[in-house]
DNA sequence: GTCTATACCAGGATAGAC
DNA sequence: GTCTATCCTGGTATAGAC
């Protein structure tokens, strides 16, 4: 019955292959046709441009990155939730390795081309930086959530680097820095704000 | 007396310009001839291709990049000693805030364009992350220094995104996050090694 | 040391035939 | 759904005037 989309399917990972080591700009179509085995002229018609085909490649990220605020949002905020949360993101991030990967190697190309949803992507960012920051959050509870984020990130980086450790051991040790770092602002670090025991 | 290479200077400040708001691949040089005010043609006098001139743009950082891992190098590694050795790559990213950020954001654009200094860069990075893990480090030492190298770079987003927050706060806040990070390995956090049951 | 002019090729995009 | 042909822009290159 539906061999329906089958083209499309097979355009997206190819493309999703050539532009996560060309970088989008450089990635060209014709490579991308070529591979799949059509024309450059036939891609265009499965895709109207190159930006289409970008956002083909990136929205299963993007969805599933949204519903982790929503279930942020949803929920409280203890040392279990944070926890949940944290674990979630970092496991999306493996799941979508390559996607992910194109969005931290290759921001700059990626999102002028991902404009009309650049404001949502933006806005669930922020809105996950502040669930993380907690409620009334000082200046410094802002800065580490943002830090958190991007520690996060190295669960990509990490991988690549040192290529003889396990997934799972950089999660667990991922998570453990991440909550030791927001912790740092419940449990009483020097300078928070003069004292708190 | 010397104009000598006013030009060439005015060619590398629009480049760097043009370069982080448009991303290396898409910024051309017939726009950034234009803003210098000479002619294509004339760039190519200056500089044989527009990857060495990403070059000469890139280099200033660099080459502290590195002065950062000597010093690393031939000193101990004392609280102390990682602290200065924090402090300097958290000032050098800030320092050189626009080319740092070409490193974060158009990694996969410019790298390949670097192919020259690639393995440099590579090594350099590697040395660093090794000092940081110290002697003899157990994988988890090694991932925690790769997410501390990540969490530093937060110091660039950080500015960012949070705007009414000063610099002088987001260096501090991001030094002491880095340090609980890397004295976690010591000061003993539970699961270290894995669990053995 | 800087410029004009000109040309080549690759890549994104479109029109129209089958 | 796929093709051929065509257009425009951009990086690269060269020859030559001032």
């Amino acid at each position: 019955m539906d061999m329906v989309g089958a083209t499309r399917d097979r355009i997206r990972e190819h493309a999703l292959a050539l532009f996560t080591d060309r970088g989008y700009a450089t990635a060209s179509l014709r490579e991308i046709a070529d591979r799949v085995g059509i024309t450059k002229a036939s891609l265009y018609y499965h895709f109207p441009s190159k930006q289409d085909l970008l956002v083909a490649v990136v929205q299963p990220l993007l969805t599933q990155w949204h519903d982790i605020v929503t279930d942020a949002e949803a929920s409280g905020r203890t040392p279990a939730d944070v926890h949940r949360i944290l674990r979630r993101c970092v496991d999306t991030l493996l799941a979508h390795r390559a996607v992910a990967n194109l969005f931290l190697r290759d921001a700059a190309a990626i999102l002028p081309a991902l404009a009309p949803l650049i404001a949502d992507i933006v806005e669930t960012n922020a809105r996950l930086r502040d669930w993380l920051a907690g409620p009334a959050p000082s200046a410094v509870a802002r800065i580490r959530a943002v830090a958190v984020l991007e520690l996060l990130r190295s669960a990509l980086t990490a991988g690549a680097t040192l290529d003889d450790v396990p997934d799972e051991l950089v999660r667990r040790t991922l998570l453990e820095s991440a909550e030791l770092v927001l912790a740092a602002g419940r449990s009483g670090t020097p300078d928070q704000r003069g004292h708190a025991a």
